[in-house]
DNA sequence: GCCCAGGAGTGCA
DNA sequence: TGCACTCATGGG
């Protein structure tokens, strides 16, 4: 019923604000969250982190609470990068979820040369209209639709919810979802992984790249958006402009610790630290 | 009214 | 392969 956790690498507000998922809303003295059909409630007063939920399973794996924060965050300074080690230093909470992968695949293609408060919006729209409405803690919520029913309620659907031009990827990689699964996605190695999702509508190398590193725990993919592009231009005084060459160059600084590097760097410029 | 946002698909050289 | 163009929408 309750998870309680050491604060100083599990900060509530930078986990959830600094962009990698988009079901959250301020509850009580902290947030509600929501992950495919499973919702809880997370607070912290600085010292303890405390999650509650009916499922703690699920969200202690979803928290990436059996991860030692520390040894990344003093990997991530030694790189002597002004940009990282502030972000490290102000954002020590933030941990990288493990979220549910359909849920990330339609998110992120609705991600696509979209901005944050707007994404929001709409993941909002499509839960309220097909999923189910379910409560905790006196707290109504909508849980992310099942493939099926998205594939079901189609483009126009989507085009209502204010997906814009995405309703026909949404529609067409719902459909295939649907049919098909995912399962085959699991278990492949990050290359492989990639290239497989890269063969759904929508689903371009930044997309791609984010569902590997949210959905399915690839942690040494580097997505690069235009946030990431100014960090690599202001901070590394990068001049390549191919965002697969950036990627590459990244993940080689990096290695493993890319992923984690990444989002310190994209939350960091975004909020102009 | 313009610029931008966690970009990707398409057509054409 | 590389590049330009286009796509819908709302916040700043």
């Amino acid at each position: 019923m309750i998870i309680d956790y050491n604060a100083e690498y599990f900060n509530p507000e930078h986990v959830l604000e600094c962009g990698q998922i988009f079901r959250f809303t301020p509850f009580k003295e902290g947030y509600f969250v929501c992950s495919a059909d499973k919702a809880c409630y997370v607070h912290s007063d600085g010292v303890k982190t405390i999650v509650k939920s009916d499922d703690c399973d699920y969200f202690y794996n979803y928290f990436d609470l059996d991860r030692d924060y520390s040894e990344i965050v003093n990997r991530a300074k030694v790189h002597n990068i002004p940009l990282l080690t502030r972000s490290c230093e102000h954002f020590k909470g933030l941990r990288l979820l493990n979220q549910n992968r359909e849920e990330m695949l339609y998110s992120f293609i609705i991600s696509q040369n979209n901005n944050i408060p707007r994404i929001k919006g709409i993941i909002s729209r499509i839960c309220g209209g097909l999923g189910e409405k379910r409560e905790y803690l006196g707290e109504s919520y909508y849980t992310f639709p099942t493939s099926s029913k998205l594939a079901a309620a189609g483009a126009e659907f989507f085009r209502s919810a204010g997906c814009g031009y995405r309703d026909a990827f949404l529609a067409e990689t719902s459909a295939r979802v649907a049919q098909e699964g995912i399962s085959h996605l699991e278990n492949l190695d990050g290359n492989t992984l990639k290239s497989e999702l890269l063969k759904y509508k929508g689903v371009g190398a930044k997309v791609a790249d984010c569902v590997a590193l949210f959905g399915f725990g690839k942690r040494d993919s580097f997505p690069v958006d235009t946030w990431v592009e100014k960090v690599y231009k202001e901070d590394f005084n990068g001049t390549l402009t191919d965002r697969a060459k950036i990627t590459e160059y990244f993940r080689s600084l990096f290695g493993e610790d890319a992923g984690y590097v990444q989002q310190y760097l994209f939350y960091g410029k975004r909020v102009n630290l």
